[in-house]
DNA sequence: TAATCTATTAACAATTCGGTAACGCATTCG
DNA sequence: CGAATGCGTTACCGAATTGTTAATAGATTA
């Protein structure tokens, strides 16, 4: 989805408000549309489907905790983003709107950088639209790996591994039986600015073999590894 | 529990209250029961065992107050709400209610949709209604987490949190297992905008293992904090 | 205003992780 | 056959990360 195709609700009392985080979120390409109370908002996203809320919390008319209830009903709006913005002083209420449905907030005062930087990360979710489940746990033979909670799970029991080694394990499970070369591996999971030694793959392999099962893992000789199951 | 299997029961002497209550109710999905007097309502309640009572404060045979005691006194409705409509002059008995054992009241005229949001918010108190988001309490694992007070109840011992200890016990119980990154914490209960030394996180993560049980605390080195239950 | 409680920092301790070196073993190849 | 190559294994070190405590400034409450 391009940006100019998707649409984000301001809603917010303050005229101020609006022209400001409209104009910085105009100027990146997205499609702004606007309310200024909570029934306006429920109005306006039922008719125009945004992809993101950006609401204040406190408003005239109906406040946004409870337009943000009212909109997770509306089926057609499911997979809409919801998003507050939150006085800095009130700030039990940013945890507070997590289950009203809120997806994430922003604080006031809010710095345009910050704001555009924060709704294109909320934006990305949108990419892979299949789910939750592709992007945070992958099941494989009898293991799940899960990657939101840094663990995996193997015969029900559960295994948490130090950072280096489940990226390492994660890379090798995206695609059982490809062979990653040791090039393609010290590049994804290192990355292509750090340079280690040429025993230092082995190593974790080995710990991987260690802690999840010998079998798993084949080497190739001269290629690199790949994982089975 | 989803809305259909919640129960209302409405008492009143008019009909034509009944009618529009009920109406305005069913409409959003609940189920809903009607008695015409105190007495009525008592054996209604008994029977069906309703999660809300609303209930004209004025009615012949038998006063809403008193019936209000009465089903105060019957052991399987101690987890009952019940609220008073009352008309608006007759406003010292809203105070009055209340050592009857209400735990709300309505003021008439009823406008449909503040009683339906009054309604929601009333069964707000009740745990994991769908569509009805719980804005006061979080119940994960033998822990219930009080957000209008500030504390948590573990094993039926209260807890008192200062507030930046209880938003992030609360943040990260929002998704227990869910591992949530230094910047993610930082971001979500200190905001975007303010900087806090390194240690921070780790002395206040200190305190609530401290205060909740160390167990309940899981450090992903290299990547954040989680919790479980 | 005094007394208390909170949030944060600084300083230091403890731990864990990532990486390396050194060596062993097997296979390959000249 | 012996050297060369590539992988496996272990032990260990240093650095990065986290844990802990105490001190302090700021906020809150009595």
């Amino acid at each position: 989805m391009k940006k100019k195709d998707i649409k984000i609700l301001l809603v917010d009392d303050e005229q101020d408000i609006l022209e400001i985080v409209g104009y910085n979120l105009s100027q990146e390409g997205y499609q702004i549309i606007t309310a200024s109370n909570g029934k306006e908002a429920i109005a306006k996203a039922k008719k125009e489907h945004p992809q993101l809320i950006i609401m204040d919390v406190m408003m005239p008319e109906m406040d946004g905790m409870e337009a943000c209830e009212n909109i997770r009903k509306i089926p057609e709006l499911q997979d809409t983003i919801i998003t507050f913005l939150t006085a800095r002083s009130e700030d039990y209420s940013q945890v507070a709107g997590f289950d009203a449905g809120a997806d994430d907030y922003i604080a006031k005062p809010i710095k345009p950088k910050v704001l555009v930087s924060k709704v294109q990360a909320l934006l990305r979710r949108l990419k892979g639209v299949e789910g939750v489940s592709s992007t945070t746990t992958l099941t494989v033979g009898n293991i799940e790996i899960n990657r939101e909670e840094y663990k995996i799970i193997k015969d029900g029991e559960e295994i948490i591994l130090p950072r280096k080694e489940f990226e390492l394990f994660y890379l090798l499970a995206t695609k059982p039986g490809k062979v990653f070369t040791r090039e393609e591996i010290l590049d994804k999971v290192w990355g292509n600015e750090v340079v280690v030694g040429g025993r230092t793959i082995d190593v974790h392999i080995r710990k991987l073999r260690e802690k999840i099962g010998d079998s798993f893992f084949k080497t190739i000789k001269g290629v690199g590894y790949k994982i089975e199951f």
